[in-house]
RNA sequence: GCGGGUAUAGUUCAAUGGUAGAACACCAGUUUGUGGCACUGGGUAUGAGGGUUCGAUUCCCUCUACUCGCC
């Protein structure tokens, strides 16, 4: 269960999601653990840093290591040994990439998506039916549903037919979500979360016409536990071909969700934007920004002390961090901490000059304390737009 | 001491009587529902001296260094 509400002063959303796993607030930041596990680092180093939510991924995890051994395991949850929260996504994005990139990967139809496995070749089917039963048997605590997520560069015309097909496909999915709840005898209080999925691109009619559409089959299948979605994504990605921040395509859709549903902003993003899409109204974000960056050397370095930037100092836009390359020649002799506004594992013991030796080195301890400290930076921040 | 071989980028190797290439390393950039060490771009070299030639890294001589074999 969840709750949304309003603060007093500023307008901006404080949410509160209550689960079997624990009690979580809103804005938060979800690291991607896509195939069960954040790379190189430890859920000891997770919860250090403060995460409590996981994001995890239905279609790589159902090609490797594959659902039956995970249920063998006992869930994800004890098979990757995380006792916070998981979040799955759909695979939709995966399968979509996949093919959009190759066309000889898989044929997608109404029905669902045929694809080729890249581990091995195999072919494989994924439905709006099987995606949501693959996510109850991870035994996630909030599910997305199957969705088609089409490319930023589509016509109009191509894009509403993604939506079409994602519309299609969320009614599925949530026929099947509240059948298996069913079939699993699973309370009102240990439900998952459900979210749909907003497609529709560049364009804002089709933003409003999805949004508008998913809350109307939301609703079409309500019962005495369902009142609708439990959140709504944006999907796709909310960058332009020419990479910049579609700032009004994210604040207008932001408008069309009801207001007692979560906002989810998949993929989302530098610090910046998720600034902004929480000034929009967005309530949660995954991104591999900070591992990513982390692990190719590219690190988030406060250009103060955390506690004194203030919501407001990030709302207006305040720079309040920069980043640093850390294989960068500059930083061979410079044997400051790392971040002197940082409190992590690597900035309280380690110099620049020593981490630049870890990553010449292709020593795997470069890459995870580098990810390890961006987590603790991104989490830092989040903390201060809760205002906590 | 005698005989042979080699010498090209930081390293390991190509090629050529007329603009010297690659890999790795190095330097920098990119990264947005993951791309595990990834992707893009960049700089850097013919051991020294002499000769032949319009022109030599290439052919010839000397030296030096390394290397192999023999005594």
């Amino acid at each position: 269960m969840f709750e949304i509400k309003r603060r007093k002063k500023g307008e901006f959303r404080e949410g509160k999601i209550i689960t079997k796993n624990g009690v979580i607030f809103t804005p938060f930041f979800m690291p991607d653990a896509t195939r069960g596990f954040v790379k190189f680092l430890t859920n000891e180093d997770l919860k250090i840093a403060g995460v409590e939510t996981l994001v995890v991924n239905t279609y790589h995890l159902y090609l490797d290591p594959g659902i039956e051994l995970i249920k063998k395991a006992g869930g994800l949850r004890k098979f990757i040994n995380w006792n916070g929260l998981l979040l799955s996504d759909s695979g939709g994005y995966q399968v979509f990439s996949l093919i959009h990139k190759n066309s000889q990967g898989g044929k997608i139809t109404d029905e669902g998506v045929i694809f080729k496995s890249p581990l091995d070749g195999s072919i494989h089917k994924l439905t709006p039916e099987k995606s949501i039963q693959i996510q109850f048997d991870l035994g996630v605590d909030m599910m997305v549903c199957f969705d088609d997520p089409p490319p930023v560069s589509f016509s109009w015309e191509k894009t509403r037919q993604a939506v079409e097909r994602t519309l299609l496909w969320a009614k599925r999915c949530l026929m099947e979500y509240q059948r298996q709840l069913k079939k699993r005898k699973i309370t009102k209080e240990n439900r998952p979360l459900i979210f749909s999925v907003i497609q529709g691109g560049k364009y804002l009619d089709l933003r409003e016409y999805c949004a508008r559409e998913l809350t109307k089959i939301g609703l079409s299948l309500k019962n005495e536990w369902f009142f609708g979605w439990d959140g709504y994504g944006f999907g796709a990605r909310h960058l332009d071909e020419q990479g910049n921040f579609m700032a009004e395509v994210l604040e207008k859709t932001a408008s069309f969700i009801p207001e007692n549903a979560l906002r989810f902003a998949l993929g989302v993003g530098t610090p910046e934007d998720i600034i902004k899409c929480f000034s929009y109204g967005w309530d949660m974000f995954d991104c591999v920004i900070p591992t990513r960056e982390g692990r190719h050397g590219r690190l988030f370095i406060w250009k103060d002390k955390p506690e004194n930037f203030s919501v407001s100092d990030l709302l207006v836009g305040k720079k309040f961090y920069f980043t640093i390359n850390i294989n960068n020649e500059k930083y061979k002799n410079d044997f400051n901490v790392v971040d002197e506004n940082c409190d992590c594992q690597l900035c309280s013991k380690y110099s620049r000059s020593y981490l630049r030796h870890l990553f010449k080195s292709n020593d795997p301890l470069g890459p995870r304390l580098a990810s390890l400290h961006n987590l603790h930076f991104y989490q830092r921040f989040m903390r201060i737009l809760r205002q906590k």
